[in-house]
DNA sequence: CTGTTAGCGCATTCAT
DNA sequence: ATGAATGCGCTAACAG
């Protein structure tokens, strides 16, 4: 026996009085007398009145709410940034509708359309591997939506945008091998199409070149995925060519865990033979064993800034004119997959 | 300069018909002619035309939206679980708002309120564990709000539930143990009132009961939270009692990770000194050192399922007159950080 | 085939 | 201090 939820009418009806007073005892108006107030408290309870959050937003055009999509929940990465966008918003009274796109170009097209259609304020997003144009993005734009681009950068679409200094962490990683004496370093590489894979490729080869290392293309492997799966084939590439690699930068920790399996099963030490080190310094990380050096990513934070900028945005509704572009900085975290200094 | 969105009056005058024409061209009713529904068509087109979802939703009381409750969003159990709903309801076009409790009961008391005030069709919820009554749940029912329980039971709220079979799970990893001759066998158990952890215990008890083997209170230790660290304190805790356990059974495998790491810290060998289980198998599992053996939980499926019950009472608006109780089955798997038969 | 009317639940004029 | 009227954007019942 579904009830239907009673209204601010029901309430009017049953103490004979309009339904306009009503709404303005219940945001405790100033122009309403005490007693009234009171008898519309009580009768609310009463009645179990609970606004319709619909009817208010039609009303005021906004519904407090942003869209957060990403390529998937599942990664340690990118749940902890909603983790840290969830504790800001909160306080500003906003609800978060979390999307996942699976790295699909039409998924997250999909998601987007669904959610400017329900009305959502501003969006959160960082872009799938398969997605290769904005005109999508620049809708919302167009709309008045407020957009924030977080960790992947949409090259080509101008907006706020909160990232990681992607190539710097690639830098300290290699800085770090080159100085323990690693000389054949592999990069097992991410999707080309996503900026913080070819940042952290611009720094792995920056950081050779300014050693004096040849660029070598043989020690250079692609994985299309993030997973420890196709960590294990692409090492296996790697290591079935001619010459080894005396150390291996992984595009993030799931890829160098698949990685130091694939070396263990051929008998190889760690660090000994091969350096290991990862990206993103996920909490396991330190349990493997040998524990994995990683670069560590601001992740928390990166969530707490890209929100921090669209509730700025959607508080002072002036146009947007100029776009905020923050780089966050990551940090090399030593541990025992590479050789000591 | 943000435009105001287009709307279907917008397009009914600049053709001079009327709204209700509009509509039902935009909705390709039979009633209207051919001509009609092109140029209308191709108006809303011309003036990007966005249906106002809210207005639809306020006028149906159907918002194809459903909230789902998770204790944490980063836990690769509550994540995975999360996909299997998302692609389950993604087929009957319902919308995912994803939110977590952090284990408080304010928190999630809260987040189902607003969810309610915006006028989720239904709930997937799965308790924090500080959650000890349930008048917040209570209440939707009254509602009307259909709601499904998953992996964390609702002692006392009688509604549909999907859950693992945690005893059998444990059950299944004592007799492991036992079989392969370990005596003195710990437990980390969770947080008390999780009914997770409850049937777990049972499990625990139930197989040492079977086999003769005296329950030892000094072999069990009880974690907060479900991290490594908290694995890691149990297990020094453990460790330091008089006489040493010879296997560890662990509520997760996050904690199982930390009780290793500790043991390996005291000079131990795993398994020969102590052999350990954990509960979820992660995907990372297999790739720890010895690799951990586990009990793998149905939870893609758990998602699924519970999502699946909840579009049957979606579909069919029948009251719901008997709750559904599912119980999934997990399996043990076995690795090296226990012994071989 | 199309237009008119009404109403979803609410907040905000404008009266009184 | 309160009520009546209006409209947010849309759909549906009821005319014609």
């Amino acid at each position: 026996m579904k009830k239907r939820p009673s209204t601010i009418t029901d309430i009017a009806k049953s103490l004979n009085i309009a339904a306009s007073t009503v709404s303005r005892a219940l945001h405790d108006s100033p122009s309403i007398s005490k007693e009234t107030k009171q008898a519309v408290m009580k009768m609310a309870k009463q009645m179990d009145y609970q606004p319709n959050m619909l009817a208010v937003s039609l009303l005021s055009k906004r519904t407090k709410t942003i869209g957060v999509i990403v390529p998937e929940i599942t990664s340690y990465f990118f749940s902890t940034v909603i983790s840290g966008v969830q504790d800001m918003v909160n306080e500003a009274g906003y609800k978060l509708v979390i999307c996942q796109s699976n790295e699909s170009f039409e998924e997250e097209q999909k998601l987007i359309e669904t959610l400017a259609l329900n009305r959502v304020d501003g969006f959160l997003i960082s872009p799938a591997s398969k997605t290769m144009k904005f005109t999508h993005l620049e809708r919302l734009r167009s709309s008045g939506i407020p957009v924030v681009v977080f960790d992947r950068d949409c090259p080509g679409f101008d907006a706020d945008r909160v990232l990681v200094d992607d190539f710097d962490g690639a830098f300290q990683a290699m800085e770090y091998l080159i100085k323990t004496g690693c000389r054949r370093i592999a990069h097992i590489a991410g999707p080309k199409n996503l900026t913080t894979c070819q940042h952290r490729m611009d720094g792995y080869i920056k950081a050779l070149q300014k050693h004096q290392i040849p660029v070598d293309e043989s020690l250079i492997e692609w994985v299309e995925g993030f997973t420890s799966e196709d960590g294990e084939e692409a090492t296996k590439r790697l290591l079935d060519r001619r010459s080894r690699p005396d150390a291996i930068f992984a595009i993030n920790d799931a890829v160098a865990i698949g990685a130091m399996a694939i070396i263990r099963d051929k008998g190889l030490r760690i660090p000994e033979d091969i350096s290991i080190v990862g990206f993103d310094d996920e909490p396991y990380s330190k349990y493997f064993h040998p524990s994995l050096t990683s670069v560590w990513q601001p992740v928390y934070e990166l969530g707490m800034l890209s929100s921090k900028i669209l509730m700025n945005h959607l508080a002072s509704d002036l146009d947007v004119t100029q776009f905020r572009y923050e780089l966050l900085k990551p940090e090399l975290i030593v541990r025992n997959s590479s050789r000591p200094v």
